[in-house]
DNA sequence: CATGAATGAGTGTTCATTCAT
DNA sequence: GATGAATGAACACTCATTCAT
């Protein structure tokens, strides 16, 4: 209703945050801070601030910070949802393809890992707002667990349990993430740390 | 007059509560608030009360909130690093004292992995008080660590980056507690759990 | 696109309020939700919902909230004006009269006492607002005591000051009302409160 | 709990509002500012500031700003129902002691009728508040109700409908306060005015 | 050792009102 | 004639913290 979505470039949708309508500003401005500094630090003021609007403006778009908040994620979580399709739909070598998913996604500020952060804040949703959470969830790990079914068919790994793979992918990935946050020497640079992500992966995977 | 303890079911109440000294008390119970819901969501007020004091009395032997919440981890982290240390001590095979090990962190409600949440809440921490933690952590990290070099020395797995190898370690065993915690049928029992997980790690350090 | 009104259940709907001009449509739906909740508790927002349209076309007709209250108070005080004219103007004795006029009021909604009403909200008005207020219940006032004066000379009635008694008479119509509108036992239905009223007032102006 | 009356000098308890304990001060001030603009109208801050205290200190005594008006509302119902019993437990005949009822309730700024003000602000209220203050009204009329009967049973006044009797007292009461409180010219002072309203009403009550 | 009282600085939410279109 | 967007000013309520006793 009150979306007006004028276009959408596919290929780098960075820049110009200007050109987003008022809402969409919110929702991207709120994603940032609230994975920055978590839901309960970020008050709803400061999200319009940083969007050169008013607390009111916020409340206009979204009725309460916790709809904020979950409209938020859940753009957030598409976002990655569509990345990691993209990147899983090549047809090259599992292991290409999911190492190159673990380059672009420990380069992101977004971790691919909304899953900690969700459990912490789950306390303020209702529990319609979290079943939509954990049902854009899933549909991620669908995404990898179809690409391990599919290698494990093709031989190209050997067989294990697909949600067991998938948990322990994105766990050694957050890993590498939160490594790569704060100033551990454990890694250099995310394509590093993604190359030793993967070997380390790899070879509990192999036949 | 004296405290009239009415239960409190959630957590086991770590034997006698009655019998610690009105500091011990709140930190214990401090601790365990602040792992169930989170620094931000555990007012003064509620330790309080969970301690049948009054929030006075808490601001008489800790200073501060984030104080409380400092000590009240260092003393998790001590109480984790003993049991770690304990375990790791033993002279069987590395694989089977990792095993073990999973198992009891699989099984206590405080799980080992206090990373992700002392991220979380480490914007309202002192440098100091970070540091401190930083320390804690370090050591839990440098028993495993130990472990693994040992084992390597032996021959008994191959050659890694033991630094990264106790990061994945913990990190899949965060994904375990994750799973239990929310009702994933990935993992039926901490047990099972505990034997899936060390198998899928140990094939990546097997020689 | 077509008003679909989906009926409204309490305070029967003023047969086809569809047929209103906007203006005369709000006026009616604001009256209404004005004297359920009072004026605090009535949103602009709220009425614009009720009459399908939106906060800016209420202000577009009426400039500020208060001055949609005075209107939509005039409008009421009005009809009750018309509808106690029309009663008393025939030529039954009084007493019948009075009877009738107690009747109707006591079971329309919308109570002939809005003194109460307006006294209690009367504070965001402005001057000149609530002078209109005052001269339209005075309207209403004069019609009564008219009829009183009239009763007097007649012999129908003592002696009386018909400015008390006319404000006597209301009294005890909205203690009617109100005992009728809460679950009160004293009255059963508005035609049995109606006699038991002016039963009691009458002896107080028998000759 | 919070409550440390220190005396209470029974014959006139109104000067010095400094010698209260906080609570108190709250409750009475409150109740005075409730009564004068109405529950909306009264910001918890307002209270605080002419309490001269922040509006923390209303939270600590009062969980919620409904609590605080059903805590002053029952407060002020209880001292007009002692005023009340006072008066109507001497044994002079009943008219005379509704006189003198009346024009202490007359004087007074908190009116004896609380009725009309309660039903406007019924709907911010938990029903168990409201049950409360349903309760102290009731003492109040039964403490009427039984003066009457006593009357009736003595031959001093007609068989009527005692809970009749008694709204309809209280009923005119409101009037003459109503016509007090704005400058209507029906009355020029209190005692007139219960003068006129108890030769009026007695009429009715005659045998 | 412990507490009751008090407070300052938030923080989520509401709402009357304005204005360009 | 009607509206979507935006806002400023309130306002209820929370909470970490202080302090005299």
């Amino acid at each position: 209703m009150k979306h007006i979505n004028i276009s959408r470039s596919l290929g780098r949708p960075k820049r110009s945050e200007q050109e987003q309508s008022t809402d969409e500003l919110i929702l991207t401005v709120a994603g940032r801070l609230f994975m920055q500094k978590g839901y309960q630090k970020v008050p709803v003021e400061e999200v319009a601030k940083a969007c050169n609007v008013t607390k009111a403006t916020v409340y206009y778009y979204y009725a309460t910070k916790a709809e904020l908040f979950t409209a938020a994620m859940l753009a957030m979580m598409e976002r990655i949802h569509q990345r990691t399709l993209q990147i899983l739909s090549e047809d090259s070598p599992l292991r290409e393809r999911f190492l190159l998913l673990a380059e672009v996604h420990l380069q992101a500020t977004t971790s691919i890992d909304l899953t900690t952060f969700l459990r912490e804040n789950h306390q303020v949703l209702t529990t319609q707002q979290m079943q939509k959470m954990k049902e854009a969830e899933e549909e991620i790990f669908q995404v990898l667990e179809f690409a391990l079914e599919k290698a494990m068919r093709d031989g190209e790994i050997r067989k294990v349990n697909k949600k067991f793979a998938a948990n322990a992918y994105l766990s050694l990935l957050r890993m590498g993430n939160q490594n790569l946050a704060n100033g551990s020497e454990l890694f250099k640079d995310p394509k590093g740390a993604a190359i030793e992500i993967l070997e380390f992966y790899w070879r509990s995977l192999q036949n």
